[in-house]
DNA sequence: GTGCTAATGTGGACGCTGTCTACATGGCTA
DNA sequence: TAGCCATGTAGACAGCGTCCACATTAGCAC
């Protein structure tokens, strides 16, 4: 029951790994129940430690979700970037179409699979670090890449280039948050699929 | 400083609209700082009435939200509706692109102004009414006629009718939700603009 | 090895939150 | 005028974030 990282076992007076526990614990109520539910009492009980020693590893609620929240994009990530490893290279215009079409879905698929921790990734409070137009963000780099194909395999001219990330992925974020939080939740199965089949083509025909 | 709605100023032991107070409370807190900050006590403090005065009127915070929530979506229809009014009727082809552009347009300058209300619109907690795929939600009827003027002026082929709600919804979605809580927040203005204009015209060119 | 320091965890407290139960008030209708 | 029922009050409880002072111990200098 009790995992090798998550509480404090042995009783020890120092966890060891603490701040990876109480980030594995808000990884699993925000799959649960959304980043909200996200908070610094529960976590420090789930890894067997009074409720101020998360206080040693961060500043306050806020970040502990945010260290929560990158987990949740990298994850995302790396679904993204999985899809796009087993479709392959497929060279040609109609492959960098192709490859695009399937970051999209692997985008969607995550959100509707793991509507908590896709909640969780985007669920940045309000304050403003000053991170440029392009977040250090792993997803936007692959989207960034996806798109670069579009013009090296000459599938969209290099004047439509720019912005292409915006229109890409604003279809794709919108649907999947329309799907899992917003007024589209719960859509009957096929039309969910036809939705997606109907935002995927209409960004990458 | 006090409004007529707002607490209850002569001190009766009855409010006499308790109800539009609270909701007024949480529409205040939710256009400042979200739709997480709405709170039940807060609102009955700012109507000057006890805490477990509000449970006479919502069965808990997220009847609240929710009713909050409905104001906010009420708004943001008016405001498009607002916006499609001052465009007039705009015949022909053309016209019926135009009025799409600018529902859409609209959509992301009420997400923009009002940052708050827009989340607080979409904040639904994870409860399933059942509703059906149509939504008796306002914005979701204004969509469907505009996009139904797309048919009947001649823009689009009827075939090219059925899910084209999820397209251009997802996309002016997409992009608002990104531009205020995403990872689009505080893109420099002139690039915002662009990246607006660059999904709008991807979906109404 | 011995002893100091800084990192890490504890305990207690405060005010905030939602929500329950029991009680008080008074507007409206019979 | 009498009483009912909607409405508001009072008090309590648990859970939350966060501050403070204190306890423990890992790691390093000697």
């Amino acid at each position: 029951m009790s995992t090798s990282i998550g509480e404090n076992t042995g009783k020890r007076y120092h966890h060891g790994h603490l701040r990876e526990a109480l980030v594995q614990a808000g990884l699993a109520t925000a799959r649960a129940e959304g980043p909200g539910a996200v908070a610094l009492r529960a976590a420090t009980r789930a890894a067997g430690v009074s409720p101020n020693a998360a206080y040693r590893h961060f500043a306050d609620r806020d970040d502990l979700l945010q260290a929560v929240a990158a987990c949740c994009q990298e994850r995302m990530a790396a679904l993204v970037q999985t899809r796009l490893d087993e479709a392959g290279p497929l060279p040609g215009p109609e492959g960098a179409w192709q490859r695009l079409r399937t970051a999209g879905r692997a985008y969607v698929e995550f959100a509707l699979a793991e509507p908590g921790w896709f909640a969780t990734g985007f669920a940045i409070p309000l304050d403003m670090p000053p991170d440029g137009p392009t977040d250090d963000f792993d997803l936007f780099a692959i989207l960034v890449k996806v798109l670069d194909e579009l013009v090296s395999s000459g599938a969209i001219a290099p004047e439509a280039r720019p912005g292409a990330e915006y229109v890409a992925w604003a279809a794709v974020h919108g649907i999947a948050t329309l799907l899992t939080e917003g007024s589209l939740r719960n859509l009957p199965p096929t039309e969910r699929d036809a939705a997606i089949d109907r935002v995927i083509n209409a960004v990458a025909f």
